[in-house]
Parts: structure tokens; sequence; C-alpha cells
DNA sequence: TTACAAGTTTAGGCATACCAAAATATTTAT
DNA sequence: ATAAATATTTTGGTATGCCTAAACTTGTAA
């Protein structure tokens, strides 16, 4: 069954949620996605239609085994993204929002890239490559200030 | 006046299709957008109202100043990540896509990042930087095999 | 020139996802 | 235990953006 955008972030939201809490209550999800109860509330019983979710009325809700593989993969999406704009230096909160956004519908093929050229950078023989420091600097300066060693990069 | 993504969309194809044909017509706009007709007058006539574009009826569609400048910045952005995504060794058309989806609503700030990254990549005094050559190769078959070199990177 | 084909618009409907206000349930404090 | 405060749900309504079917224009070919 394929999935909506906003689906996907009621999951997360849930996951998020009931990490800390134990379970998710329609009051913490209102306020954690920015909206009101009464739609909390409308969609949780949407998606417990699909199975994703227990919900009882005034509970509070848990997600069932299938709700939360759809929170996992979309939080390791999220944290893909969010990691990969860290590198090109975009702001912590900036690149947290910004991974919102993307984090849905993305093609599974960008998403590998993605993660293949985290790796590349994490798992780099000389780790902390040389070339993503340049990269640093010249974000700030503008300036390829690199001087001899330039050569190699 | 904020724009909505869907809008953004429809300048943007209407751009595309006026530089090839010299003004957009309601069918056309229907393929390129994969919807049908119907649902294009109603939108036509939303952005005519807010100015954006030149409505009459029957008569195809052209761009206002104001249109022509949000469309000219959402291909940017649209530009700025197929750019980002090819030397992330993500296929052209799925970068295509993808761009698509994430050309909206991004922070300008992240948008900025990616013309840097970018630019730092194109305008690397070795132009085509070693790294990418090895970031290519590993994205291929996850082996840094780069040898002696590879303690520059 | 008129009739028909192609293109466009209008009208009425549907799904999503939100909201406010009212109704209902639960929890807490006395 | 019960009233008041808090939380949740229900109800009815809105906006967006799509659809089909029917009505209307326009251009073209007989």
């Amino acid at each position: 069954m394929e999935l909506k955008r906003r689906e996907e972030d009621y999951l997360e939201a849930i996951y998020e949620i009931s990490k800390r809490k134990g379970k998710a209550r329609t009051t913490d999800l209102a306020e954690y996605l920015g909206i009101k109860p009464a739609s909390v509330t409308e969609m949780l019983q949407k998606l417990a239609a699909k199975g994703l979710l227990e919900y009882h009325r005034y509970s509070g809700v848990v997600l069932s085994k299938k709700g939360e593989e759809v929170a996992l993969s979309v939080r390791e999406r999220h944290d893909t993204i969010r990691e990969l704009l860290k590198y090109l230096q975009v702001p912590p909160d900036i690149a947290q929002r910004d991974a919102c956004i993307m984090e849905h519908n993305l093609s599974p093929i960008t998403i590998i890239q993605l993660k293949k050229f985290i790796n590349f950078i994490k798992n780099c023989p000389k780790n902390a490559p040389i070339w993503l420091e340049h990269f640093k600097k010249y974000s700030e300066t503008g300036e390829f200030d690199c001087g001899e060693e330039c050569e190699k990069i």
C-alpha cells in the first residue's frame, strides 16, 4: 500500500514521541506537527484503519510493526539527507527542516547515492578528507586559498 | 505573495512551453503536467487573478513579468539541484525527476550551499578535482582503490 | 457557409488535510 | 465523590487540486 507524504510525517512523529514517552498522545502530536488536535484524531483513525497503529479513543497511540517499519525507513532517509546537508555546510537547524521536506518521494536510487557519498567522506582512508576542509573554507570565504597542495585535490 | 508549490510547477511549465511555442495552450500544459485540461483551466484563472500571467479564454497564456521572474527562479533552483545530483552520480533521468520534487520549499540557505558546492567542484584550480573521480569509482565499486596519492585526499 | 472536429471552459463531484466550536471523556483537586 | 480543568473526539465547514461529463468556441474542410 502506497503511503502519502503526510501519513509518513505522522508515523515519524509518533515514532519520535513514543521513543521518549512510550506512546504518543493526540496533543503531543498536534504540538509536534504544528496543527490542531482535531486534525490529529482524524488522521490517527485513518492510519489505524490501514493497520499502521493501535488506536483506542482517549488513550494515545502505538505504532504497529508495519507502522514502525515505515517510520524507521522515513527516519533513515531523513538522517541521510540531514547528514549530506551537514557536509555541504548547511546550518543544522535548516538542514533539519529541509530534510523533512525532502525525506518523502525522493527516488531510492538518489537516496542510495547520497548514502554512498556520505560513506565516501566518512570512510575515506585519510578520514576527514582534505577536500572537505577546503570546501568549508571555500564556503566561508569564496577563495581557494590552498596553495601548493591544491595540485593534488 | 507566497506561492504554492503547484503554482510554481505551472509557472515553470508555462515558461518551458512558451520558450518553444511563444505561448502555452491548455492542452500543452495538461500533457506536460500529466493532468486533464479542465484542471489546467482552473489553475490558469487562479494564476491570472494573482497577476502572474495573461489569460483570455480560448487563447492560451503568456507569463507576466512577475510570473516569469518566479518561473526563472524555480528553474534555477531546479538546475542547481539537478547538477548536484549529477555530481553525486545519480542517473540523469532520476536527477531530473527528483529535482522537480525538491525545487520547491527548500530553504534559500540550502540552495546557496548547494550552489557553492557546485562551484567549488567546477572552479577548483585543478579542474575536475581528483576526489570527485575517486567518488565516482567508489560509487561503482565500493572500493577506495586509490593507493599512494590517497594520503593527500 | 456550414457543419464537424478539436480545443477549451463550466458545472458538479471527490479526496486530502486542515480548522473552530461543541460534545464527550478523563484526570485532578478538594 | 464530585466539580472543575484538561484532553479528546465529533461535527460541520474551508481550501486545494484533481476528475468526468456536458456545454461552448474556434478553426477548418467540404
